[in-house]
RNA sequence: GGGCGAAUGGCGGAACUGGUAGACGCGCACGACUCAAAAUCGUGUUUCGUAAGGAGUGAGAGUUCGAUUCUCUCUUCGCCCA
């Protein structure tokens, strides 16, 4: 038995297709264009398997779609400012550009290692002036339309590092590096207009039909429309204050108004900056942090003003207002009306605070005197103790006809009203795309001169200084222009601008006068089929789309307001976790197995408890190198496996025996191969059946369809199915030209799986072949027998083999001639009979 | 707290619009080859039962001739929430 050499052919091929640039692209406009898109990397120094699926499932579509025909854009790119550089930086005194770098040259290697039909002439990088530069015309661009603001707003901000924290760094109210709680500070800020947008964002959804529901829900619960309205409250008992409005989507229960709660950052909060107990219920509130998930959880705290409101549809209910912690000053007016029997929030904190508790709405329309306990009553119902309202059902009534009411009186108005709020992309770290912004010496802020772009980072070789480096380069941030001084804008962007637009980059990645050229664009864009992780699903695909409304809003000839045609969200990989004997996580290459049961490498005699499977990280030891993984059985291998074991878009789990199985398969397949090229060169003259070809044929069908769904793994096993088959069908005889044209036809519907393995194959049979994707033969699909099920009562009692197309009496004919079946129903009575053609039969006694 | 989704053998997973549950792979068992082992090949593998036959897709109900698939209630788990 000859050994299938993955080595030597894996080589050969990578080799061949870069030298011959088989991946390269160019604008071809008589032919149907493909882009498909993988969510680029950030060069971490490694690819991990996360890598390896996402790249493995789009390389596998995107060669699918060139077999096709279709002109195929596959480019690769790197998302390359960002944290960890600058974090690489502080901690090992290196450069965050070389460092970048040398990460991203191991990473191609490593990526190329895949075998993946990338276009890497059309490599980009995020973190070269000659990407960023193009970045800071978009900003500048957006600048003029009006997209781009300042104002105040607050940040997570760390007193020990002196930095600003994503939330995603605030842990426990906590830095995440420093450990000391984490400040709330008022910083003036950059931001996008994204919530100009909000209508389209949200309505557009409905015309992506080809991304998951489960991701549209996500983005049009973030955009968060409600709709609802304004109510203006009198305050009787204040010299300075007189009305507070609050913000409700349920004024219909305005009438079970039993308090009024503000957040500690409304206006009003001003006359209690004296105020030491407000001063301290302000710190404990800032402590819950301001997630939508903290403050669901967070006790229900308030502090009582002596403040007096008044019910506007009802003069005699005065109710207390106070601060509350669950209220937020970013959303609606900031102050909220509290309604305890009908929404838990309120009702935990009347229970608290002692506070009535009225119901307006029953769930029996007779029931008038309906109470709640603990629970709210937040269900469809009508309304009781409401005056005017009396009777009518609530919600879908109550809340217009109250709206209307209020709006009437003059002391309301109808308010649509977005949870979406404008994108904050000013950071205070180094390693980002500069803001091309400077301020004159009144604080002014002004465009950079568009020939002075792109604003570069200048190098800075000491990170030692706690802060925005920037900051501290009195070189750089001073410049004069026109005699006239200036200070730069030491902010840089946030990275997520980077990703916003790069798929726009890729269809132009050398023009130097603008990101993108505007003929390529409209040839290529939209992408097509964009695939990548579901965390991603909110902030990175919302980001990109409002990118792509900014660009074509009062732009004529850019009109693309959808960036992803077709969305794929791919799951994670998973690993086994292993602890030793004292709770120590232990790495897969730490331990050896015998007799099934696994110990640690260094002392045979500790065993290693194994726990649940769970998504590979670092912290839990649980990865698997897949550079490591190639080279012991090769790209082809890898792939094949990492299709093969769960559907692409659920989690998969990394296993030796898996793997393992993968590579034997490959060996085993290139016995068989060896075999049928034998077989070519006897010279048969006749066929032995048509087996060959209509085995051929159906596995054609169902990789056809299982590509358009995304069913890889059910690909691989439609290909153990035909393997069996063709171990079988290849003892036979058959004429060489019989066998040529089927298996060639095989060997093209791997190529998308096994791209070396499959071009080695053909490459032995001939050098010529012209690489198209085959077609199925309808006619040979078709059957002519099929399998009747017979069902007694309901429960299938056997199979008949027979023609299509039977008659339902031809049918029960055969069922009495067969004296398996007929035991079932001789000398009964039948009552009824289902007959479904060509399919079943069910006969009821 | 909310939103979304899932639950099928020892394990990963199949089952097109309601019509043969468990394809394919892993693991395991047995057999062949071998002095032996590994590798390889072959056979079997939901479960109870010697068998005939029965049960069975997280639990419980419903619709139906027929439910993994549709409806309701519940349980558990996963993902997401600037």
């Amino acid at each position: 038995m000859e050994k299938y050499n993955f080595k030597i052919v894996e080589k050969y091929w990578q080799d061949h297709w870069e030298k011959n640039k088989s991946f390269k692209t160019t604008l071809d406009k008589d032919k149907e264009k493909f882009y498909c898109l993988e969510m680029f990397p950030y060069p971490s120094g490694k690819i991990h398997m996360g890598h390896v699926r996402n790249y493995t499932i789009g390389d596998v579509l995107a060669r699918f779609k060139k077999l096709q025909g279709y002109n195929v854009l596959h480019p690769m790119g790197w998302d390359s400012f960002g944290m960890p550089a600058e974090n690489a930086a502080r901690q090992n005194n290196l450069d965050p550009q070389t460092w970048t770098e040398k990460n991203i040259e191991i990473m191609k290697i490593q990526l190329k290692k895949l075998g993946l039909s990338i276009d890497w002439d059309r490599e980009i990088s995020t973190c070269s002036p000659e990407y960023y530069k193009h970045q800071q015309e978009f900003f500048l661009e957006m600048y003029d339309k009006g997209l781009v603001y300042q104002k105040e707003n607050y940040v997570n901000w760390d007193p020990v590092d002196k930095t600003v924290l994503a939330n995603e760094q605030v842990i426990d109210g906590k830095g995440w590096r420093s450990g000391v709680p984490v400040e709330r500070k008022k910083l003036k800020q950059w931001f996008f207009n994204i919530t100009k947008f909000s209508d389209e964002l949200l309505n557009n959804l409905e015309n992506l039909d080809e991304w998951p529901n489960k991701v549209k829900i996500m983005q049009k619960n973030w955009i968060g429309k409600s709709f609802g309205c304004e109510v203006k409250f009198k305050i009787e008992n204040s010299e300075n204050i007189h009305d507070v409005e609050c913000y409700t989507t349920r004024p219909d229960t305005l009438f079970g108004l039993s308090f009024l709660a503000l957040s500690v950052d409304h206006p009003i909060s001003k006359y209690y900056e004296k105020n030491e107990e407000f001063l301290r219920f302000k710190k404990q509130c800032s402590k819950t942090g301001t997630t939508e998930e903290s403050l669901a959880i967070a006790e229900k705290i308030g502090f009582k003003t002596e403040l007096i409101a008044v019910n506007p549809l009802d003069q005699n209910i005065k109710v207390p207002v106070y601060f509350a912690n669950f209220v937020l000053m970013d959303y609606g007016l900031g102050a909220v009306f509290g309604c305890p029997a009908h929404d838990q929030r309120d009702l935990d904190f009347a229970r608290k605070y002692n506070l009535e508790v009225k119901t307006v709405v029953s769930p029996d329309k007779d029931d008038k005197k309906f109470t709640v306990k603990d629970t709210a009553f937040v269900d469809h119902g009508y309304m009781i103790n409401s005056d005017f309202l009396n009777g009518i059902k609530s919600p879908e009534q109550s809340i217009i006809k109250t709206i209307e009411h209020l709006e009437e009186k003059k002391i309301g108005k109808r308010k649509t009203n977005f949870r979406l709020k404008d994108w904050g992309i000013s950071r205070q770290r180094y390693w980002g795309c500069p803001i091309p912004i400077i301020y004159d010496e009144k604080n002014k802020p002004n465009k950079v001169p568009k020939e002075l772009l792109p604003v570069k980072l200048p190098k800075i070789t000491k990170f030692e200084n706690s802060g925005n480096p920037l900051d501290f380069d009195e070189k750089w941030k001073n410049i004069i222009i026109n005699n006239k001084n200036y200070t730069r804008e030491t902010d840089t962007l946030d990275t997520f601008v980077d990703s916003s637009w790069y798929f726009l980059r890729f269809c132009s990645p050398q023009k130097s006068d603008y990101g993108f050229d505007k003929n390529d664009v409209k040839y290529w864009m939209p992408v097509d089929q964009y695939i990548g992780g579901v965390e991603h699903a909110i902030l990175h695909l919302l980001y990109s789309r409002f990118f792509m409304n900014a660009l074509s809003y009062e732009n004529k000839e850019l009109d693309i307001k959808e960036p992803f045609r077709g969305l794929f969200t791919q799951g994670m990989v998973c690993h086994e976790t292993y602890k030793d004997a004292d709770g120590n996580w232990i790495s897969p290459d730490e331990l050896i197995t015998l007799n099934g049961k696994k110990f640690l490498e260094k002392d045979k005699n500790q065993s290693v408890k194994v726990g649940p499977s769970e998504s590979m990280s670092k912290s839990k030891k649980n990865t698997i190198d897949p550079e490591k993984i190639i080279k012991e059985y090769g790209a082809d291998a890898v792939r094949l496996f990492i299709l093969s074991d769960s559907p692409p878009e659920k989690d998969v789990q990394w296993s030796d025996e898996g793997i393992a199985a993968s590579y034997k398969f490959l060996q085993k397949l290139w016995n068989l191969n060896l075999k049928i090229i034998k077989k070519i060169e006897l010279n048969v003259d006749k066929d032995c059946d048509l087996q060959f070809e209509k085995k051929t044929n159906q596995f054609i069908n169902q990789v056809s369809n299982n590509l358009i769904k995304f069913r890889y793994n059910k690909i691989i096993a439609n290909f153990h199915e035909l393997y069996s088959d063709l171990l079988k069908i290849t003892d036979q005889n058959y004429k060489k030209d019989t066998l040529i044209n089927n298996y060639i036809k095989i060997l093209i519907v791997l190529n998308p799986i096994i791209p070396h393995f499959s071009s080695e194959c053909l490459k032995m049979i001939n050098t010529n072949i012209e690489m198209r994707w085959p077609k199925v033969k309808k006619e040979l699909l078709l059957e002519k027998t099929t399998n009747y099920v017979i069902q007694i009562n309901g429960k299938k009692r056997g199979l008949i083999n027979s023609n299509k197309h039977l008659k339902e009496n031809e049918l029960i004919q055969l069922i009495e001639e067969n004296s398996e079946l007929n035991k079932y129903i001789l000398n009964q009575k039948i009552k009824k009979k289902i007959f479904i053609p060509n399919k079943l039969i069910n006969i009821i006694l």
